[in-house]
RNA sequence: UGGGGAGUCGCCAAGUUGGUUAAGGCACUGGGUUUUGAUCCCAGCAUCCGAAGGUUCGAGUCCUUCCUCCUCAGCCA
C-alpha cells in the first residue's frame, strides 16, 4: 500500500514555502520590534517581536488600486494572517509631484474593502514612507561617509551617456572623486535649497562597469521642489525609490518584502544598500530579503495605471469607480465582493512565470461566493405581456390576486419564503416565447404548456404582434390544480419553467447589464491601439420590470435574479425607496452560445 | 550580441536531497439530481514535463548544447 498523498492546500507557493522553512529555521527569531519603525538604536531597546513574521503592502499613493493590487493584498496580508504575523501598510509616497491625499483615501477604502485592517494588538501598522525621510537623509550622509556615496554635477543627460547601454560598460563621471568632506558640504546646500532642481544628485558609488545596469552608480536622492501631501514644504530633496524602498522595508523590520518581477534586478542593489548601511550601524539585524512574483495579467481588461488614468480622463468610462474598470472601486460598484477575490487569488496562485488568466475565472470566483451567498428575487429585463385569460376576475372587472411562495434561497430553507404576489397580467421574458421555435427550446410555444416558476403551469393559446412585427401580448390559460407547492401540482409535468412579475405590482427601475469593457481577449496586442479594442456595447441601460419586494433593496444589496445572474443595487445612483441595478455577472448558461 | 528571470494538459499550478502510476483547480466531455437550461453529484481528461543529446538500475527533477518568452539603459515606482 503506497501511503495516501496528501493534496497540496490550494494557495501553497514557492513564497510560502520559504517563510515556512526560514520560521523553521529561526532565521528572524532573534528580532526585536520597538513598537514603532526606526533605525537599529530604537529597536535594540525594544522587545523581541511578538510578530512571527512581518510583511508589506506598500503602495504608492499616485492612483486607485486594481484587480492586480489584490493579488499583492492578499498574498501580503494572507501571509501574515496564516504564520502569525503582521503585514503593514505602508504608503510609499517619496515622489510628491505625482501624489495625493486623494489616493491615499481610496487605497486606504479598497484594503479596508477587502476586508483586512492595519490594526494589530492596538497598535497601527499605517505608515508613510515620507515619515522616514529624516532617517533616509541621516542613511545618505552615513552613505557618504564611508565613502559610497558622492554628489553629482553631470545632467541627466549626461549621465544618461555616461551610464554605458546593455552591452557596454558606462564610464565614470567626473565627479565621482571627490572627497567626503565635500560630498557632505553639497549635500547639505542641495537639502537647504541652494542649489536648483536638477543641478546636483546624489548617486550611490558601486560600480559603473557592472553588468547589472542598476549598479551603474544610480541616483538616490534629487532635488525636487515639490510641495508634498505629507510634509509639506519642508524638503526640497526626495529620495528614489531604490534607495528609500529598503530603507523603509528595514526600519519597519519587515522580514520578507514581496513585490512583483519586474524589481528583481533591483535586487542586488537592496542587497547592497542595507548591507552598508547594517555595517555602518544604522540598521537592525537581520535584515529584510526581497522576493518577487508574476504580477497578474488578465484577458480582456488593462491594469496599466497609464491605460486606466486614459479611460478616465478620457472619459471612456464614467470615472475610476466605473463598474467597467477592473479598479478596485470599480469592482465594488459592479458588484464583485471580496471573498470572490480571496478564492480567485488562492486559485491562480503564485509563482514566477509570466501568465495570462482568463477572465471567466474571476467571473467564476463571483459566480461561487454569490451562489452561496445571495437570496433569489425575481426580474424581468426584457419585458412582454401575458394575460391569464381564465383567471378570476372580481365583480368590477379587476383582477384577483394571490400570493405565490418563492424559496429565498434554494440551498438555505431557513432563509424562508416571500410571497409573490400572481394576477391576470404579468409581465414574462421575451425570449421565453417563441412562435417557432427552433430546436431544443423548451420555454413557451403556441399550443405549449409551461409552468410560471412559483405558480400554475400555463397553457399558450394566442399571441399578439405590435405594428413592427414584434409580439407584444402573449394569451394563456392556467391548468388550476397546478399551483407551486399544492397537493398533486406535480401531476402534469413540464419542462419549461418561466419566470414572471406581476404587472399590477411591478416595481419599475433602471437596470444596468454590464459587458466586458474589451473586446479583444489582450487589448492593444500586436500594433493595435487598445482604444480601438474597447467593446461599444460594454454597458446597456434598461427598465426592467422587478417584483416588489426589491423596491425595499438597499445600497449594496446583491441579490441574483433568478434565470439572470447576479445583481447589486448600485451604491452611488440608488436613494431611498428607489434602488436601480447593476449586473454583476451573468449565471452560466449551457443553452445558447 | 551584456545582466537578471521563466518555460509541466486549452488557462493557472504542485512537483521534497533523482526513485519508479506526473498533485490540485478552472475549462472541456459524458452521466445523474433539480419547479433557476443555475447550483450540486459522479466519471473522463498530459506514456508526458520547450527541444536535442548525455549521466544513471532509474530524470520533470543532474550535466551539455540549443530554442522561445519576459525584464533592465527615469533625477518614476
Amino acid at each position: 500500500m503506497s501511503a495516501e498523498k496528501t493534496p497540496i492546500p490550494l494557495g501553497s507557493n514557492f513564497i510560502r514555502a520559504i517563510v515556512e522553512k526560514d520560521i523553521e529555521q529561526g532565521v528572524y527569531s532573534t528580532r526585536k520590534w520597538a513598537g514603532s519603525p526606526g533605525d537599529a538604536a530604537h529597536h535594540a531597546a525594544g522587545q523581541p517581536d511578538p510578530a512571527k513574521i512581518r510583511t508589506r503592502f506598500p503602495p504608492e499613493p499616485n492612483g486607485y488600486l486594481h484587480i492586480g493590487h489584490a493579488k499583492s493584498i492578499f498574498l501580503n496580508f494572507g501571509l501574515a494572517r496564516d504564520y502569525a504575523g503582521v503585514c503593514h501598510f505602508r504608503f510609499d509616497d517619496t515622489n510628491p509631484e505625482k501624489e495625493s491625499q486623494e489616493y491615499v483615501d481610496s487605497i486606504s477604502d479598497a484594503v479596508k474593502w477587502l476586508g483586512f485592517s492595519w490594526e494589530n494588538n492596538g497598535e497601527s501598522n499605517l505608515y508613510f514612507a515620507s515619515n522616514y525621510f529624516d532617517l533616509m537623509y541621516r542613511a545618505a550622509e552615513s552613505l557618504i561617509e564611508n565613502g559610497h556615496a558622492y554628489v553629482d554635477s553631470q545632467t541627466a543627460e549626461e549621465m544618461r551617456i555616461m551610464r554605458g547601454t546593455l552591452t557596454e560598460a558606462g564610464k565614470n563621471s567626473p565627479w565621482r572623486d571627490r572627497t567626503v568632506a565635500e560630498n557632505l558640504s553639497l549635500f547639505r546646500e542641495m537639502r537647504d535649497g541652494k542649489h536648483a532642481d536638477g543641478s546636483l544628485i546624489l548617486r550611490a558609488k558601486i560600480d559603473m562597469a557592472s553588468p547589472n545596469i542598476n549598479l551603474r552608480d544610480p541616483a538616490i536622492y534629487r532635488i525636487k521642489r515639490a510641495y508634498h501631501h505629507n510634509t509639506g514644504d519642508k524638503w526640497c530633496i526626495y529620495p528614489m525609490y531604490t534607495f528609500a524602498h529598503p530603507i523603509e522595508d528595514a526600519l519597519e523590520q519587515i522580514t520578507h518584502s514581496i513585490c512583483t518581477l519586474e524589481f528583481e534586478d533591483q535586487r542586488p542593489f537592496y542587497d547592497w544598500l542595507l548591507g552598508r548601511l547594517a555595517e555602518a550601524g544604522m540598521l537592525a539585524q537581520p535584515l529584510p530579503k526581497q522576493y518577487e512574483f508574476a504580477r497578474l495579467n488578465l484577458t480582456y481588461v488593462v491594469l496599466s495605471k497609464r491605460k486606466l488614468i486614459d479611460l478616465v480622463q478620457d472619459h471612456h468610462v464614467s470615472g475610476w469607480d466605473d463598474p467597467r474598470l477592473p479598479t478596485l472601486a470599480g469592482a465594488r460598484r459592479r458588484g464583485y465582493v471580496a471573498e470572490g477575490f480571496k478564492l480567485f487569488t488562492d486559485r491562480i496562485g503564485v509563482s514566477k512565470a509570466d501568465s495570462w488568466i482568463e477572465y471567466t475565472i474571476l467571473e467564476d470566483c463571483m459566480r461561487e461566493v454569490l451562489n452561496e451567498s445571495s437570496e433569489r428575487r425575481i426580474a424581468v429585463l426584457d419585458p412582454i405581456k401575458l394575460v391569464i385569460d381564465n383567471y378570476a376576475v372580481d365583480a368590477d372587472g379587476k383582477s384577483q390576486t394571490e400570493d405565490c411562495f418563492a424559496p429565498n434561497h434554494p440551498l438555505k430553507p431557513e432563509l424562508g419564503k416571500r410571497v409573490v404576489p400572481l394576477s391576470r397580467e404579468l409581465w414574462i421574458e421575451r425570449e421565453d416565447f417563441m412562435e417557432t421555435p427552433s430546436k431544443g427550446y423548451f420555454r413557451l410555444v403556441p399550443d405549449g404548456l409551461v409552468r410560471l416558476r412559483y405558480g400554475y403551469v400555463v397553457k399558450c393559446t394566442g399571441f399578439e404582434k405590435d405594428a413592427a412585427g414584434n409580439v407584444s401580448t402573449v394569451h394563456c390559460e392556467y391548468l388550476p390544480d397546478t399551483k407551486s407547492g399544492t397537493l398533486g401540482s406535480d401531476s402534469i409535468k413540464v419542462k419549461g419553467n418561466i419566470h414572471w412579475v406581476s404587472v399590477a405590482h411591478a416595481y419599475e427601475t433602471e437596470v444596468r447589464l454590464y459587458d466586458r469593457l474589451f473586446k479583444e481577449a489582450h487589448p492593444g496586442a500586436g500594433d493595435r491601439d487598445y482604444l480601438n479594442d474597447i467593446n461599444p456595447n460594454s454597458v446597456t441601460v434598461i427598465t426592467a420590470q422587478l417584483e416588489p419586494s426589491l423596491k425595499d433593496a438597499n445600497p449594496e444589496d446583491r441579490f441574483q435574479f433568478e434565470r439572470h445572474g447576479y445583481f447589486v443595487a448600485d451604491r452611488k445612483d440608488s436613494v431611498a425607496d428607489k434602488p436601480v441595478f447593476n449586473r454583476t455577472v451573468t449565471l452560466r448558461d449551457a443553452w445558447q452560445k
